[in-house]
DNA sequence: TCTGCATTTTTCCTCATACTAATTATGCCG
DNA sequence: CGGCATAATTAGTATGAGGAAAAATGCAGA
């Protein structure tokens, strides 16, 4: 599915072009983030759909079974596949955030998320202090060097600044917390890469990081959560948000 | 899919029987996040799985696109379908946490949603406070009226206290705080469900509720979202945990 | 006219089968 | 032994045929 280049990690290979049904998820989920079809509004019947966009009740079934799983919508024998209540949906889906962001995101769907940041980024930097390992450190250590050595004008940069993130994020030993990060994280990038292009950086980015790897090399649990909430305050100042 | 019985939303209406398809992902679902498959393992082949199973390739290619979703696994021509790396799972999703929890949860796992319940539900109240209206003033005031009138013995208290924690998440007016808070607190509510038989209440849960509202009522933010952690600490000690 | 019940119709759900596409494995040839 | 063509395997797509459940319809009776 869409999912934003990020780590790594057994990283599925490029299937070179999407199968159909993922296709159809992704403008179906498009369409109903995106309020062409409403809380209630009825998705076109498998017969209909499959006929005028040319593909078959198996594709097509399938990315509702898609859309179904994310909570988007809820099927049913005779009344048809309905939009569900925004409450049911899957809003930390990182398929569901891609689609938000590519339906041209509303400015309570960013308020939303950059809270959401501000609420868990501290958090994971306090876990991370009292739980990293002699490993972690070296590698955000490392992370920092790489960053400090390209500047986040420079791709290398910017995935040692990521990395550096993810690296908190694993040392929480948290995975429901590293999970939601990962989500929120990946809007904020999405974010940012646009407004990033704008403006010169002001700021130089190094001191804040410094501060967090100090507080969290050292063990020092609020210290750490009070200089991520400052960097994160200072980066989305810069990024325009907040 | 397997939602627990929570707010009268929508409810799409017992389907008496649960859809085959829908059955195998639960399957396979538990028998991934039980670790009975590990990240890496391929699933049984389509031909294979449906001869043994008695059911349709149909049924089954529609479970692993359920699967595929939740991030579980990851399907390639020829290579056949592979459990995912753990970090892409989505562990914030209902089903996966239900199916977790139908697995046998382990500790680690409790740890995790425990901790992310204390950086989240405090959150919440903090933002509710700012936000509320007096309509939501008003609704809490009845739900704790009620639990008051019928204790957490009944479920008709229990209804009111979930009403109440319900009721500060939409007053936060964040879809994705809302959406986050939705699946830890079904968590917690499935494990304290067991707890709860064991021994007799031993706290007055009533001046902890009390505290939160009307920190929230007067829109005192900070105050809001200590009272909210004092209650957790206390229902999560009373529950066992901690 | 309205109510209650049986009937029809619609729509999703399941199954079976055939074929396509992509990727891995095989084996030949130099 | 290496490289390249070929074959085999597995998920993906398409189509048709029923089945089940719920909504809509129509009819009978009060």
């Amino acid at each position: 599915m869409t999912q934003p280049d990020d780590h790594p990690l057994s990283r599925p290979a490029n299937p070179g072009q999407r199968a159909v049904h993922d296709r159809i998820a992704h403008d179906l989920g498009i369409a109903i983030v995106g309020g062409r079809y409403l809380p209630g509004d009825i998705l076109p019947g498998e017969e209909r759909y499959s006929a005028e966009q040319g593909v078959s009740r198996t594709a097509y079934r399938e990315a509702v079974r898609v859309l179904s799983a994310k909570g988007l919508v809820y099927s049913r024998t005779k009344s048809g596949t309905r939009i569900n209540d925004r409450l049911r949906w899957n809003m930390l889906d990182l398929d569901v955030l891609a689609w938000m962001f590519e339906a041209g995101p509303t400015p309570e769907f960013l308020r939303d998320i950059f809270e959401l940041r501000i609420v868990v980024e501290p958090a994971a930097a306090q876990f991370a202090a009292l739980r990293r390992d002699g490993q972690d450190i070296s590698r955000m250590g490392h992370a920092l060097e790489e960053m400090r050595r390209f500047g986040l004008q420079t791709v290398e940069g910017r995935a040692a600044d990521q990395s550096f993130h993810r690296l908190i994020l694993l040392a929480t030993r948290n995975e429901s917390l590293t999970t939601l990060a990962t989500s929120v994280t990946a809007v904020v990038a999405w974010t940012t890469r646009f407004a990033r292009d704008d403006r010169q950086e002001l700021r130089d980015p190094m001191p804040d990081h410094d501060a967090v790897f100090e507080a969290i090399m050292r063990g020092e649990a609020e210290e750490a959560r009070l200089k991520m909430l400052a960097l994160i305050r200072n980066a989305s100042a810069d990024a325009g948000m907040l």
